[in-house]
DNA sequence: TTGTACGCGTTATCAG
DNA sequence: CTGATAACGCGTACAA
């Protein structure tokens, strides 16, 4: 491996100093077009470019983003990434990934990391809303001490730092709605948990609506599972097989589309007919919604839209003193055929069902 | 924002030289345990970490690798990147993520990137193969000179340096072995380009295989495409309706599960029933392969293997002098319900068909 | 217009 | 065992 050619190197063949040499790089208008063109002959020569260590150092500063997230390789995570990348790209700024994996917890090492790193700022997407409040707040009063903090959060939690929330209510709302209008009584939550300390909050969001509208809560129509598609086929089958056939529910609102291809196939293996027999919502409109069969009617939370927010409140907090507030996108419903919407209004299981 | 807290402040808070302190951080032996224990608390208490910028600029290394590819948000490229960043993380280094997006080519923007920021090593997957050969060989040059690089490229592509080559020949003849097997004589190939110019040849491995089998190549069997799901529709649907029915064939292979996606969306859209009416062969593996309807048999190049691979190398040619070398990593059919397989041999097509 | 000299935060070398 | 001090590569006052 070859030394990496120095400013020295450049300025000494190009017999001027070091100082005409950044003049020549930075193009600074007060070098004389013939030591310009003599210098950048150098430069060309030797494809030199400043360390970008050594401008770190000098400056005091990264001109890099960190993304903290759980894991790229899911659907919504990279999607949310990809954003934020080149957001940060389109205003001169690199971002550096880090994945803390199953780890839900915000880790210490990622904290001193961060540090070492010194980051020009930092967003935190996803689960590290499971760690301990108390631990939690330090460590993001800890690095907001050196650099702007954005997280994309549950709507209720309340931060010391950029909040770009998730739109909680409507992610809850617009599905059972939509089933609601479409004659849907008996409505079930399949993924994640019911419990309010589940990351996303989704499962408890989701019972609120039902009271609002009067439905039933049968503690039957929601079984705790995970957030892939193999939960969605277990939990499914788990729910159905306690119950007798006329108190199954009609649609069921699924955690995100993972779990809604899960519970998809294993209703069909069972011999269902979708959207005919169950109405499925699911979560994320992912990429692959308008390819199942039947076509997934799905919630889209816009990650994107988050991700670019954060980006772009994270640059500006850097310039100005850090300050901390909160903003929501509204999440919307995209309607496909898995609940029949195409096939208009019907009644599912009005007949068995004991009006209230 | 806070002024970083630096060696020398905790030099004199805890009244000894910076040497001392690098040494109680770097867990030197040669100190004196009360020393080190007065140190190590002004340490904690102001939490310093080392600035990273600082000691690459000493050391002359970043102690991180670069992976270079179009997007991560591709379901392909985000497996082989987590896989690059565990390998790297596992051997105390960190992973820069660069994206080109559908900048095929490998730019000059991108190689100075590289070089400033020193990284260790780089390692390219996609896409850059579309480069003129001559720009490219001399990007790679450039590149080799300072840090070692590694690709992961088709197997017929000779580069000076870490080659790991997704296995050409097994992806296009296991395929087309398996439904030949099956009893399927016309077999069509969707998505990408049959072109020899096709970033990863897939196509062209396809008529080799067909060739060698004496499989017919009708040039209606192939319609250039994209390498998503709407290139998937809008291909199946511009091939079968130029072709008497009695000339369809029997099977598709599809460039990648994306492409399937779509191709298996329009093919019910039309009315066929699947496997029945046509057999279809993915690759890729992707997660949602047996969650499609019904779930799709699939061509699996572990991306994964041989992003550690290329991970692994690339730390080893750090130490040592660089080496340039190639190595495969064998493809692997993943059989599911796509093709009938189970339910067992049967003769497709062969009555139309005239032996030749 | 150009050059000198210093600081940025660490580590390594060499004395003590 | 500990402390000076010289790099590391660059930008930037300040001076010429």
């Amino acid at each position: 491996m070859d030394r990496k050619v120095t400013i020295y190197d450049i300025a000494r063949e190009a017999g001027v100093s070091t100082a005409t040499v950044t003049r020549v790089v930075r193009k600074d208008p007060h070098v004389s077009e013939k030591t310009r063109q003599k210098v950048q002959r150098v430069i060309d020569a030797h494809a030199y470019t400043p360390s970008v260590s050594a401008q770190n150092l000098e400056g005091g500063r990264s001109r890099a983003l960190a993304v903290v997230l759980p894991v790229v390789s899911n659907l919504y995570f990279n999607r949310l990434f990809d954003a934020a990348y080149w957001e940060a790209e389109k205003n001169g700024c690199s971002v550096r990934l880090f994945q803390t994996r199953e780890n839900q917890a915000i880790s210490p090492e990622v904290v001193s990391e961060l540090l070492r790193c010194r980051m020009d700022g930092v967003l935190f997407a996803g689960s590290i809303w499971s760690t301990d409040r108390g631990d939690l707040n330090a460590a993001l009063e800890k690095l907001g001490k050196y650099m702007p903090v954005a997280t994309i959060c549950p709507a209720d939690v309340e931060l010391d730092c950029i909040c770009i929330q998730s739109d909680l209510i409507n992610c809850a709302r617009l599905p059972v709605r939509h089933l609601h209008t479409l004659g849907h009584r008996r409505i079930a939550f399949l993924g994640g948990s019911m419990h309010s300390k589940d990351v996303s909050r989704r499962g408890t969001g989701f019972l609120d609506q039902l009271r609002r509208l009067d439905l039933p809560d049968d503690p039957a129509y929601h079984v705790d599972a995970g957030y892939d598609m193999e939960s969605g086929e277990r939990a499914v089958l788990r729910m159905l097989s306690g119950l007798d056939r006329a108190r199954w529910p009609s649609a069921i609102v699924t955690f995100n589309d993972l779990v809604a291809l899960g519970v998809m196939k294993q209703l069909k293996k069972m011999g269902l007919s979708l959207p005919r027999d169950m109405a499925i919502i699911g979560c994320d409109n992912q990429f692959f919604c308008a390819y199942t069969d039947p076509a997934l009617t799905s919630v889209d939370l816009h990650p994107e839209e988050m991700a670019q927010s954060a980006v772009r409140e994270l640059l500006l907090a850097r310039e100005s003193s850090a300050r901390s507030f909160a903003m929501v996108r509204d999440a919307t419903l995209v309607i496909r055929e898995s609940c029949g919407a195409h096939l208009g209004r019907r009644g599912f299981g009005q007949t068995e069902e004991s009006r209230t």
